[in-house]
DNA sequence: TACCGCATGTAAACGGTTACATGATTAC
DNA sequence: GTAATCATGTAACCGTTTACATGCGGTA
């Protein structure tokens, strides 16, 4: 088992797409933390070390000469298995901007008709709010804070839906463009079902 | 003691903008919840007994004929204080959005040194996350979950950047125009110090 | 000399989620 | 009649945070 409310799955999501060390993981994460919560090291290094138990993940310690010994961790038979199980589970309508990153940086492993629904149900779901927020901006006297978080909310969610749109445009039609071809070699196409 | 880690202190900051009772405060959370992650109920109510608990707010049950009764809390001096001890320790600049936006929206309880400080920060933030994406863009050959985080945190980051300009440009020289004197009452100028 | 980055780890305390529980009213 | 909204609550389980712990190499 995985858990079904902690990082393991994202974990072994950034394992399935290359063999990378906790330190590595967290490097990464760390690139996030601007826009979602991440977790700690505290959660990281055990999280690994329960993928590890499960069998859905491997070790190699590299004995680094001159620096400190690194353990890289790569993705099992299971855990890819456990991980589409994962992905195939249709992500919450009501999900936050979180957990819609957290899939997004997983795409490689979704289905392209996985792809489309995940940012279609974001799409939907941030166009309702912004409409939300249009409706609350007509009544007037809110206090500085709500006018603020209106506004602000008004911002991201018109450049996040500008985002989705021609992300989605893009994915759709991969093969009408030719210069789409350039620098790709197992892109939209060549998707795991 | 509020706790320092918990959504105590942003609950208690909702207090200080009006007296609203738990659903009222959850139906808020919702607003937010495209955004960042919100608490669910069963921390919700905990918290506001908790708060309760210390003196920090107080109850008045309005027994509603035809629904549900309801409690309304209401913020005390005490609360007050401890809100303010809270808003006044800076806040970490390796913050998340969400973090972000939880400091955004009691706006109208921050100085407006704090509030300028608080958007100046996370200027520098995204800015240098920008940069880094930008940075990473120009190595090719990323699996498309990583080109897609890159687009997006690009979009995103860029549109946010321009958020933050604009109002630190308009909370900067609150008295120059004059128009901003049309529906401002208690606006920018009248913050608690 | 002191601090930062690399690199991995542990454990207690805390708090949040999930699930359960109740009940009335309105809308389909 | 059945679902959803309003409205409040409890408790076990679980995961995460925070703090501590270690050690080497580069650099200011």
């Amino acid at each position: 088992m995985v858990g079904t409310r902690g990082i393991r799955h994202f974990i072994l999501g950034l394992l399935s797409q290359q063999p990378m060390s906790g330190y590595d993981i967290k490097r990464f994460l760390k690139s996030l933390s601007w826009l979602i919560d991440v977790p700690s090291l505290g959660s990281l290094y055990p999280s690994l070390h329960a993928l590890l138990k499960d069998g859905l993940v491997t070790v190699k310690v590299i004995a680094g000469q001159d620096r400190p010994s690194r353990k890289i961790y790569a993705i099992t038979e299971a855990g890819g298995e456990a991980l589409q199980t994962w992905l195939k589970q249709p992500s919450d309508s009501n999900a936050s901007l979180k957990k819609f990153v957290m899939r997004l940086a997983l795409a490689g492993q979704l289905s392209q008709v996985g792809l489309l629904a995940h940012l279609e149900q974001r799409r939907a779901r941030v166009a309702a709010h912004k409409m939300a927020l249009e409706q609350a901006g007509e009544t007037k006297g809110a206090d500085l804070g709500k006018r603020l978080m209106l506004d602000y909310g008004l911002s991201l969610a018109a450049a996040e839906l500008t985002w989705l749109d021609s992300t989605l445009a893009r994915l759709s039609q991969p093969s009408l463009s030719a210069e789409a071809a350039e620098n790709e070699e197992s892109g939209f196409v060549t998707l795991t079902v």
